[in-house]
DNA sequence: GTTCCTGCAAAAGATTTGCAGTGAC
DNA sequence: GTCACTGCAAATCTTTTGCAGGAAC
């Protein structure tokens, strides 16, 4: 099991080790999206390519008004009209994955199935959020998916509970 | 562009199997939950039981909205607002599952631990809702969870895809 | 009789949509 | 030059909150 640690307040930041190791990808996956985009007929505006590049570094999850406030922090300001439509666009083509973990708030992060690929530890408590990985766990999910009478395109785990730091104050 | 609404109130029908093996179970869980309820100093009204019996019912999880018409289709008239106040006190206590599983909708089930439990396959076409349980998917998130580094309460796993209906249409 | 539960209506947010100007091709 | 992209403001929808009357204890 490999966790990683968040020290900020509600998303996760550090950064992720299985971002080296890239030798599989020809390309990050903003330019993936980008190329995706393009595929399906959609122009390069300006908003669009500065989302996909702040997504592109987030460890995790991120909601609409992070993205749009993070954006605004680097003084590229873009609508939160904006945000929205992106998402939607990118979900569309499979490059999104939404993570809805709680108090009607929804999340958005670069699906990725290779490296990078992993899910979500929520704290019931301070509603941190942080990545983990466990090869156990896909194995298992992978021998699911074939029994299962749908085709599937992506599977999401959420495990909950009270974080250490909460559990111990 | 019009997109089309998924339907909805298409959440799951189909009965469960487990839901015959209550061996174990002393009470029903709206029982247990009205238990845990006066447990923690709850009143019984008239919405509140409703909603429990409600739930205990269904097979899968519903919205707030759905919620409120099935009473309402019952001539149990409930408003919008005791059944989030409902959910909100049920959640608190752990007997209620919030299922977070696209659009932005909510729902929620009761959250049973032994027999009865089960995780959610959902369409990405049509939106529909379906319980599925598999033992190997249980061991190894049991496995997992031993190792992080929180207290888990409660997991929950999600997979997507083209149900059969439509991905044959 | 006191305190909690409910319904109603208003409020608070998040997300979506209509429209007009600007930018990509 | 055309059509898509973007921002703005308004609209929509879900969920939360304030308050007053009624119900549980």
């Amino acid at each position: 099991m490999d966790v990683q640690r968040s020290p900020g307040v509600d998303a996760c930041h550090t950064p992720r080790i299985d971002d080296v190791e890239l030798s599989s990808q020809p390309s990050s996956w903003s330019e993936q999206a980008a190329q995706g985009l393009a595929d399906a007929g959609y122009r390069r505006g300006g908003a669009r390519r500065a989302i996909l590049e702040l997504l592109d570094e987030q460890p995790c999850a991120l909601t609409a008004v992070e993205i749009q406030s993070e954006l605004c922090a680097r003084n590229r300001e873009v609508s939160r009209a904006s945000v929205y439509r992106v998402m939607e666009e990118l979900e569309e083509i499979g490059l999104l994955q939404r993570v809805e973990v709680g108090r009607g708030l929804v999340r958005y992060e670069p699906a990725r199935h290779g490296p990078g690929h992993h899910h979500h530890l929520v704290c019931d408590r301070c509603g941190r959020l942080e990545p983990f990985t466990d090869e156990g766990l896909e194995r298992a999910i992978r021998r699911a998916c074939e029994r299962l009478p749908l085709r599937v395109s992506e599977h999401e785990i959420v495990i909950r509970g009270a974080c250490s730091a909460c559990s111990s104050a």
